[in-house]
DNA sequence: CTGAAAGCGCTTACAG
DNA sequence: CTGAAAGCGCTTACAG
């Protein structure tokens, strides 16, 4: 930086004004400054910047890997959150979900992120007390299960509540009398993960006040695994005319089970997935979808970090007591897409 | 730190040490630091560390997102690249691949990383003369396409070019006489991704030095390109007994299609997948696979980074010409499972 | 085995 | 609109 400042004529402070634009220049000095910086190559050092004004403009995105398990939706969304975070010029530190709480606390108190964006949150997480107290802005990815709960976190997701209403009432319009969902694999529903948990409440809810039967299994990944299920929720209610699959890494093997067993899509069978629009022509029939719009709920996310750290770095020099600011909780609402997996229930 | 080393008695320069582990301390010392640290819950600031020691401890792993295309592979890259960075007290910070040149550019000159893991190389990749003029350390997980050529740059991969011969001679052993390779999306070739190149390659020399007829096609992910791109081959080809998927993403529809044209598996018609070996057992024959050994390829590429990371930082004090740590190239040797899609071909 | 002190490269009140 | 200077919190030669 002093070499940049020398070169344009000028103190370094000022090259740092020009760099931050914290303040105003004159337009000649800042074109001076500015062609020294490219004539040099001059690049500032992020430490250095991160130890004197105490922002590194870094966010920390805590992914859930789990081999097979919903690897679609979840590279969507870290895609859509480093996409958005650069484009506030932000950059993006990978978390895997078993670091934990410690890790939480690791690379905030390290100051190596500005604030957290945690994805995939299990009721009664163990890490929601910690990203309360950690003194810095937390974003979630999905909501805690009590949603309007007192988290005091700032949530932003899909209503799973509605979204798994609205499939139910797609079908029952249609004329559907006895539905089935065909959850996600066992271990997502002992780990607590509020969506799956959600969505069936809603699905549940919803078939109760519609009268019409409903009956929900978890299914793992493998053709064994789908096979089972789908025996099962056959055998247990054989009138079964409509399905919602929730399990998006299922999908294939549901489909081509179906065929076997000489169930059509959609004439014998309607058919709601649970995924994201970009799959929804990979089948033979072209899949009426409840979309989970991983996109706009990375973007969301950010947003939503971005102003929690703009309203904390206000704060931080004025009072000691920052009035945080008002955690807000959004949730899109569901929207589903018909197309050829869905229509009326077979004559009978 | 001052507070710790207040709280300890010592000098701060020896909470430093203590903490850092570079020189001898006393056993006694040492406790009554490490006593401090907790007690104070102290956490070194990383900038500050990152400014004085020119070390940030962080990686910086470039991802290909291609919705739908390789996601289920590329996660596994990601987590095993997470795993190992942080089993070596590295973090990881994301880029995209359409950052760049520039992205490469500049975390690297703001010191914002050690080194680069850089996924999914082009052939004439113009991010290649980049990664050598950085003055960090940089390692490809993916060969350029002279696999022996004069990167100068360290590469890790999977030895795709014997791959694909692996899975003609596994064919051409059990007596198959006209195979078939089901590629990867049109995408994939133009950008000239090198692992589908080198793949191709592979499989076509192994052909013709087995006599065998090969024929190969893009593949794209929907089911109608799917449809499309079995409808050519087998066209062009009627007699086909044997086919390779290198397309992961497509093989639902694959398997499907098959059935749908009354060609069983592997009784009419032998299937080798190129996949991670966790999704072999998702059909309902199981699939001989030809593994892509994500987990083993993300340690090696941490392994490789750290080992130019030790040597950069030791030449560094000394010489101002460290001689850089000769790139090496590791290509892991194929490996095919036989399971239950290959058998002989059908008498004729 | 331990300390005192310089210095890493920025940002940001404080002045004018 | 611009400068001079303190200070952020560590690491690491230099000494003893």
């Amino acid at each position: 930086m002093v070499d940049v400042a020398k070169a344009a004529g000028v103190a370094p402070s000022t090259v740092s004004y020009v760099i931050t634009g914290k303040r105003s220049i004159s337009a000649e000095t800042r074109r001076q400054v500015e062609r020294s910086v490219r004539d040099l190559g001059y690049h500032p050092h992020a430490g250095a910047r991160a130890l004197s004004s105490s922002r590194t403009n870094v966010l920390a995105l805590v992914v859930p890997m789990y081999a097979g398990h919903n690897v679609a939706v979840v590279m969507q969304f870290v895609s859509s959150v480093a996409t958005a975070a650069r484009a506030h010029d932000y950059d993006l530190l990978l978390l895997t979900k078993d670091e934990g709480a410690d890790g939480l606390r690791r690379v905030t108190s390290s100051a190596i992120v500005d604030a957290v964006i945690v994805m995939d949150i299990e009721s009664a997480d163990p890490r929601i007390p910690v990203l309360r107290s950690l003194d810095r802005p937390a974003v979630l990815i999905g909501a805690p299960d009590q949603v309007t709960g007192p988290t005091g976190l700032t949530c932003v997701d899909l209503d799973f509540v509605a979204a798994g209403a609205c499939c139910v009432n797609h079908l029952a319009d249609l004329g559907h009398r006895a539905l089935a969902l065909v959850g996600h694999a066992p271990a997502v529903y002992q780990r607590g993960s509020s969506y799956a948990g959600r969505f069936l409440r809603g699905f549940t809810e919803a078939a109760q006040a519609r009268g019409v039967r409903a009956r929900s299994r978890a299914c793992g990944l493998s053709y064994d695994d789908v096979r089972a299920c789908l025996d099962d929720l056959f055998t247990k209610d054989p009138k079964v005319t409509g399905i919602v699959v929730q399990n998006e890494s299922v999908l294939p093997s549901v489909m081509s089970d179906l065929r076997q067993r000489g169930r059509r899509v959609p004439e014998d069978l309607s058919v709601i997935a649970v995924c994201p629009e970009s799959m929804a022509e990979n089948y033979a029939v072209a899949l009426t979808t409840m979309a989970i719009p991983a996109t706009e709920l990375g973007e969301l996310a950010v947003e939503m970090t971005i102003r929690q750290l703009d309203h904390f770095n206000q704060a931080k020099p004025r009072a000691k007591m920052k009035a945080p600011l008002a955690p807000e909780t959004r949730l899109l609402s569901p929207q589903l897409v018909q197309r050829d997996s869905t229509a009326r229930p077979p004559k009978t």
